[in-house]
DNA sequence: GCGTCCTAATAGTGTTACCAATGAATCGCC
DNA sequence: GGCGATTCATTGGTAACACTATTAGGACGC
């Protein structure tokens, strides 16, 4: 995975706890937790819940007024791009859900990053893409599950690097977690599909070449089959 | 705009320094700031001058170690999506890079967007996009740049929230900062293209029709010439 | 009744002082 | 010259205090 928060500070410990509650919607939007209780709830001073409560609020999951306490906001205003907030929600219920939103967005940003990766990529990343995708390949048939799940977490990391967009490359935390949160799902078949492992060689291939448009319209067949897969996976919870 | 900070407590004050500082690159990455230079510089007490560094950190602007003081971080590391960062980046230098970044971003969310609303929305929501629209185009005719500006920015945002993903909906804070920021820029004509209208109520018509299809091929359209313009306007400064 | 003003209780906000823990840099030994 | 012990600057954490904003409720007048 990707930035850990570090625990040895009290104030991330008390975040550890009270983020994920939030996230979870253990609180009612308008629920007040008040300094005291923090401090109280879990044995530290009020300075460490004032700290803690200073990043909620960054993050947009509480406001903190004079009078009136600690407020829950309602989920809509929280930041949800905050890589922090997104693992705190994959860790609770409604994981599933968060993990079709994430799909969908990386659904919605991958083919294009690959364009811009096909016109932007120095020719040492092309060089290194391809090669990546050579030892993909091999894994993929070897059939070590793990192996493959750290090379496709590269391969698509990388892309979303080269493609020169600081917003793209910021949503490689988001991908090695959907990626992750995939296979820990066993949502993969128990040996990666041909047609996946070609696909991948398109997009290797074709950003190497230089060639925008085969290397977004063969992501575009790479992520259209993950959504439509996740999507028979939901129909078939539901059924 | 959307989303702004609260400037009462004095915590916010120096974040509202310290950060568009950090964000212009005016510290070099492993630049130190101490606790007590900070409190000192901004004349305020340690504790206060702490609970801004939090927030910066968990931002990923800096880390904070004992003995080491609180480094500045390289801005490949920052959380680049956290709608306060986007603010200080787009308020300082390399603002328009960052509208370039902000912008590919939104070309490539907003017409999966306009498909997954298509199928999603509620029927109230898709008669309200029909009926907005035509107050765009009213608008549009009348020369009112100012009032158009506000629908385009509501017509953007209603779309990636009826798209029913949340992370599309977060997205609405950069939508909006893009749009103003291009007329802000002068990159508007003086008075909307009819050919950008047209498009604009293609896709109404086909989210109210629920043709998803349509709806992400028109809105590809909208935001393919928004980012073809931008990158015509660099072309133009650099040459 | 109903609205307005005043008052008091209740949070968070900000300050200060102090000690503990950490870890980078330096010193000194071999 | 290499390497371990020591030093000490700096953050981490605690406690106690004064200040301030906000709300709730009551008193008052209409």
């Amino acid at each position: 995975m990707s930035a850990a928060p570090d625990h040895r500070t009290l104030h991330n410990r008390v975040l550890a706890e009270v983020g994920p509650a939030i996230a979870a919607g253990e609180y009612e939007p308008g629920a007040v937790l008040t300094l005291d209780r923090l401090a109280q709830g879990y044995g530290v001073s009020r300075t460490v819940a004032r700290e803690a409560v200073r990043v909620l609020e960054s993050m947009r999951l509480v406001v903190s007024r004079p009078r009136t306490g600690v407020r829950v906001r309602p989920p809509e205003e929280w930041s949800v791009h905050d890589p922090q907030l997104i693992r705190w929600r994959l860790a609770g219920p409604g994981r599933m859900g968060q993990l079709r939103s994430l799909t969908e967005l990386r659904a919605a940003v991958e083919p294009p990053a690959a364009a811009f990766a096909a016109r932007r990529a120095t020719p040492a990343d092309r060089e290194f893409l391809v090669e990546l995708n050579g030892r993909m390949v091999a894994t993929g048939r070897s059939g070590d599950l793990e192996a493959f799940l750290r090379l496709d977490i590269e391969f698509h990391r990388s892309i979303l690097e080269m493609s020169g967009n600081e917003m793209f490359a910021g949503l490689t935390g988001v991908v090695s977690e959907v990626l992750t949160g995939r296979t820990e799902y066993d949502l993969m078949p128990r040996r990666p599909r041909p047609e996946a492992l070609r696909l991948h060689t398109h997009v290797a291939d074709a950003i190497g070449g230089g060639l925008a448009d085969v290397a977004q319209a063969a992501m575009r067949a790479i992520v259209d089959e993950v959504v439509s897969a996740l999507e028979d996976e939901e129909a078939a919870d539901c059924g």
